[in-house]
Parts: C-alpha cells; sequence; structure tokens
DNA sequence: GTTATATTCAACCATATGGTTAACCAAAAT
DNA sequence: ATTTTGGTTAACCATATGGTTGAATATAAC
C-alpha cells in the first residue's frame, strides 16, 4: 500500500520534471485541451506529444476522453494534490509551514473583503 | 530568468522522482544527516548513496558541510516550497484549493486547542 | 470514394539514469 | 606507522528517457 503510493508518487514526479509537461499542465489548469491544442505551443512533431501525454496519463495526472477523432485531455488535480501533500508534509517539519500558509490565508481574506 | 526556473523545477522534481530521494529528504526534514546515516536504511552502495545526494545536491535540496571526513547534510527548504509553490498555482485553478487549505488549517487550529 | 485531419504506434537513436565494483583520498583511531 | 572509517571518483552496464521519422488507424469532409 505504501508502495504502491511510492510507485505513484515516482510517476508524478517524474512526469513533472519536464518544462514541456509542465507547461501542458499550466494549459489544462486553464481548461481542458486536445491533443493538438496541447501540441501547438511546442516545436515538437505530434508523435513526441503525445508520449509526453501519455506520461502524464501514466502518473495519472491526466485523463483523456475521445470524441471521434479528437482526444480531450483534462487535469486530475487530485493527483498533483497528492505531490503536494506529501511536499507539505515534509517542508512544515522546521520551515513552519502552518504559519506561512495561515499568512496567505489572511492576506487573500483581505483581498476578499 | 524563467527558463533558469524552469530548469531548477527540473531538477527538483527529477530529484524527488526517485523513493530513496524522497526517504533521504524525509530523513533530513527530521535534522541533519551524516551520509552514513543517510545510507542506512538502504540496501545499496555507499557509491550508489552517494551520487542520490549529488542528485539532491544539484537540485539545491540539499546542502553539504564538510567536517572532518564526515559530511553532514541539511534539507533546504527553501527549494522544496519552489516546488510546492508550482504545484499550489496550478491546483488552485478549479479545485478551489484555498478552501480546502482553510478547511485543514481549522483542523489543525481545533487540535492545538 | 477519395482526401484531409487527428492521433497513435513501432522502430530507431543518442543521451541520461540508477546501480555496481574497484581504486582512491583524507581524517581518526590503534 | 598502520589500519579503519567515511566518503568520493571513475569506469562500466543495463535500462529508461526524450526525441525523431514513417507507417497505420479511424473519423470527418468534399
Amino acid at each position: 500500500m505504501v508502495n504502491q503510493n511510492n510507485e505513484q508518487l515516482n510517476e508524478i514526479f517524474h512526469a513533472l520534471a519536464d518544462s514541456t509537461r509542465r507547461e501542458m499542465v499550466q494549459m489544462m489548469a486553464e481548461r481542458e485541451r486536445t491533443v493538438s491544442e496541447l501540441a501547438e505551443p511546442f516545436e515538437m512533431s505530434l508523435a513526441g506529444i503525445s508520449k509526453h501525454i501519455k506520461v502524464l496519463e501514466r502518473a495519472n495526472l491526466v485523463e483523456r476522453s475521445i470524441n471521434g477523432r479528437t482526444h480531450i485531455c483534462r487535469l486530475n488535480t487530485e493527483t498533483l494534490s497528492q505531490a503536494t501533500k506529501w511536499l507539505q508534509t515534509y517542508e512544515k517539519f522546521w520551515n513552519n509551514r502552518f504559519d506561512l500558509l495561515e499568512y496567505e490565508l489572511m492576506k487573500a481574506k483581505k483581498k476578499e473583503n
């Protein structure tokens, strides 16, 4: 179970360790994207793009639905937050992260009012 | 500048994409560790361990100070939070992460009292 | 029915990664 | 002075990664 989670984290972090893929995540964070939309900003073959998407899929960061001949990719933010959770756990140990978060939250609240 | 940061993120995420290295981060989150302390839980040659530490160093996740013949490694939480920051930026887009954080914070607060 | 579009798959290639062993170096301990 | 200890470095190896091109598939458009 822990190992399962570990393998999962390996794949998530590996998927994020590439600028192209991070940019794709960025795009999908805004809204769903087709494969060619995702490909557009890059000077890379579509086959290359396809491979990158598969890495994101394997990490469960992206889900794909096929609609005719176009594939639609959407971000799985649940998975993204798995990574965040891991990071925060170890960050908070001596850097008192919770204080910082609280501070950021206060700022956010103030802006709302 | 953005590219610099991008290269930085590549290395951070790559460093974290390995269970052994994550476990090391975990150990260093508790307290500073010597190389052999870091090596202890693993069935791996010291040379292998040394390489892992170097990956963490290259990502600027770890700083090393040499004391006689023993090297002391400590976590650079600043770098860790660079990764967190990236993640949170894209997480919050549709998953309203801030609400979740607020909730977690409340729970934490309650436990304190 | 032919052509164009959206996308994957397979084979290939250079380079990177994670590991090993063996040799090396410097500080401590005997 | 010799040996142990803590650690790195170099050379090597198998496998993974990130990219390419070329062919294949299937839907959509003409």
